[in-house]
DNA sequence: CCGACCGGTCG
DNA sequence: GCGACCGGTCG
């Protein structure tokens, strides 16, 4: 019969007894400090009496114990770690500077400044207000939006209202970073990891649908494992890969009649991640469907050895990664759509053929131009 | 000429300023509130009058503005998160039962137990004491101790002095809990991957050393880029996977001449990162040599929703996980060993032919064992 | 329930 | 410089 109080205050009785004994005091010794009887100190131990906030912190003066380190062994504040507080954008801060702004950041109470190209301050203020509210409404316990919902509708705005700037950035830096400094039900970072994944998957979706349904190709983001499971059934890939290895499928329409031609899959940056992927993707390409990459492909270095410049991970051509190598030399993915503006496109001869394509959200999109080039291939081949 | 104490004081000043524009206080209500003249707001609004901690504090009490808030709004506090402090064992805090011990954890101001069965409350405190001091050395900044090197060593601690005790969750809820409460330099948890993931990698290749020695095998932990890259040519498989992909390398010896014959991939969690080893490890058994796993499966769900306790991922044979079907259907590695007593482990006969062994540190482990077999059947096969 | 999501770290 | 390391999350 334990409640949540009772075991709160349990905790807090153990360690104050641990506390003393640790520092050789004996229950007599304190009570004298305290000005109270032996039984005082033998009942608070005994919890039988309960301390108040303030009876609570004069017993910890006595024992000479610091009270925030004890609150940090109750597991009631946080351990200090000087180095976590990642880089966050001061609310409502930025200065105007030639071709774009710079963003002011806190780090350690340290300035940092990150220099958005292309950015008008009076667009970015309204963009951090609109999604710091998105992101505050997740902690409200009576919330009913979900997390990778509430991401999307904050990239969607965020590329609407900025749609000059690296989307990279916008993502790596106005996004990520107003959702840690804003959401606090959970640890931020993890549920990041979690919620802003899915919810590029669903952006890209989402952002294609209608250009994508004007050429008749549907486009859906496979959310769940029934989901994905169920496109790479209808690949003729079901238990060859993973079950899970698909982002976003791809649907050409004839006639009510629905044909799965390829599929996206989608990175928000890829560590050595993008090797979770190759696999299916092969696979998808050796059964003549479409199999195309998206990426963010979003990697700064924080603070205090980086810049936080977005330079991504793909490497130069000179200097190509094993991400660049798998697809310019392996020919891994038909193709691989990145929205960093920083990254080195690939040229348009590559050894296997396969490209990198470097894009915004605009009318030169490539990604969508290649789905529809793939549907009519498709449709060439299986003569539909 | 910016001094960090000088940056530090800029972002205070301007935030300062825009609290009092945000509420609409002028300079002059301000002023009035404090006791001043408008131009003691102007000047230090300008940056030219420092506010020492006591009028900052008054400053903001004039605003009614919330002094911690505002300390995070500067990056100086954490955000407060009451979901982002992990479950952290209490300083020496066990109670001993019937067949072990439990652990008890503080989360969120909440008791959590965790039983540890087979420990010993007497063994317990040592390990912990032990640990501590060796990841607290790492927060002093003249430490010499590389962070892999320190949590090796807590590994190799904690095994011998609790042998019986499931490894898995000496692992998890001991070290990797304990390198959370006490290292403060940087981030814990990300410093926790980057160490913590290359320290399972020393600890098997020095845990192993002195048994494989003695039957002529040297046991190599592929710590730099370059050592991989090596490893890797001399299989005859550089280029044809990640150069990056092989954490252990085996070499028999025969009269001074090295011959590489196989390898070990270390995960101390699978999630989905497993299929990251796959192509390797089938590209390197393609060739001829033997491709191991070495995983701590360890895996448990934290509170509020999961019980902490360390089930792992591998799942049953009735309802076998992805990572099961990788070994017992695919056959992507020769043999997989894993140290959590909870996961279960293959039958003798599987559809590939290859198992998952459950083992301990003791001298049951299969792993040195399988691994001089292997380097048998390659002296027969190859005529050494 | 039980899976894949991703980025700070530090050698 | 620049790579792979891993676990809380939440649908």
């Amino acid at each position: 019969m334990t409640t949540i109080y009772d075991s709160r205050y349990v905790i807090i009785v153990e360690q104050l007894k641990r506390v003393r004994v640790e520092k050789k005091v004996t229950q007599r010794t304190l009570a004298g400090l305290l000005g109270q009887q032996q039984s005082y100190v033998a009942k608070v131990e005994g919890g039988e009496r309960r301390l108040d906030i303030l009876e609570l912190f004069d017993w910890l003066k006595a024992l000479r114990a610091d009270p925030l380190i004890f609150l940090r062994e109750i597991g009631w504040v946080a351990q200090e770690r000087p180095g976590n507080i990642p880089a966050l954008p001061l609310p409502g801060h930025v200065e105007e500077v030639h071709g774009g702004l710079n963003l002011i950041m806190a780090w350690q109470g340290e300035k940092k400044i990150v220099f958005l190209q292309d950015a008008k301050p009076h667009d970015y203020l309204i963009v951090e207000k609109e999604i710091t509210a998105i992101f505050q409404e997740l902690n409200n316990h009576k919330s009913k939006t979900m997390n990778r919902e509430a991401i999307c509708k904050a990239f969607q705005l965020a590329f609407e209202l900025l749609p000059a700037v690296n989307p990279s950035d916008v993502y790596h830096h106005i996004v990520y970073r107003l959702y840690l400094r804003e959401y606090t039900k959970t640890n931020a970072e993890q549920s990041w990891v979690r919620a802003g994944g899915e919810a590029v998957e669903l952006f890209v979706a989402r952002h294609y649908a209608d250009r994508l349904a004007a050429n008749g190709i549907e486009i859906k983001a496979l959310l769940s494992r029934g989901e994905k499971a169920a496109a790479l059934a209808e690949m003729g890939l079901a238990g060859t890969v993973g079950d899970s290895k698909l982002d976003i499928s791809l649907y050409g329409v004839i006639e009510r009649k629905r044909y799965i031609f390829g599929g996206i899959h989608c990175k928000a940056s890829f560590a050595e991640r993008v090797s979770d992927d190759v696999p299916c993707s092969e696979a998808m390409m050796r059964s003549g469907l479409t199999s195309l990459l998206f990426t963010f492909d979003a990697k700064s270095f924080p603070p205090p050895a980086g810049d936080l410049i977005n330079r991504g991970e793909l490497g130069t051509h000179e200097n190509p990664s094993d991400k660049r190598r798998y697809i310019e030399e392996h020919g891994s993915f038909d193709a691989c759509f990145c929205y960093n503006l920083r990254s080195v496109p690939s040229k348009k001869k590559t050894t296997s053929g396969k490209r990198i394509y470097v894009c915004k959200f605009d009318e030169d999109d490539v990604l969508p131009q290649k789905v529809i080039e793939a549907w009519q291939q498709y449709k060439v081949k299986h003569k539909l």
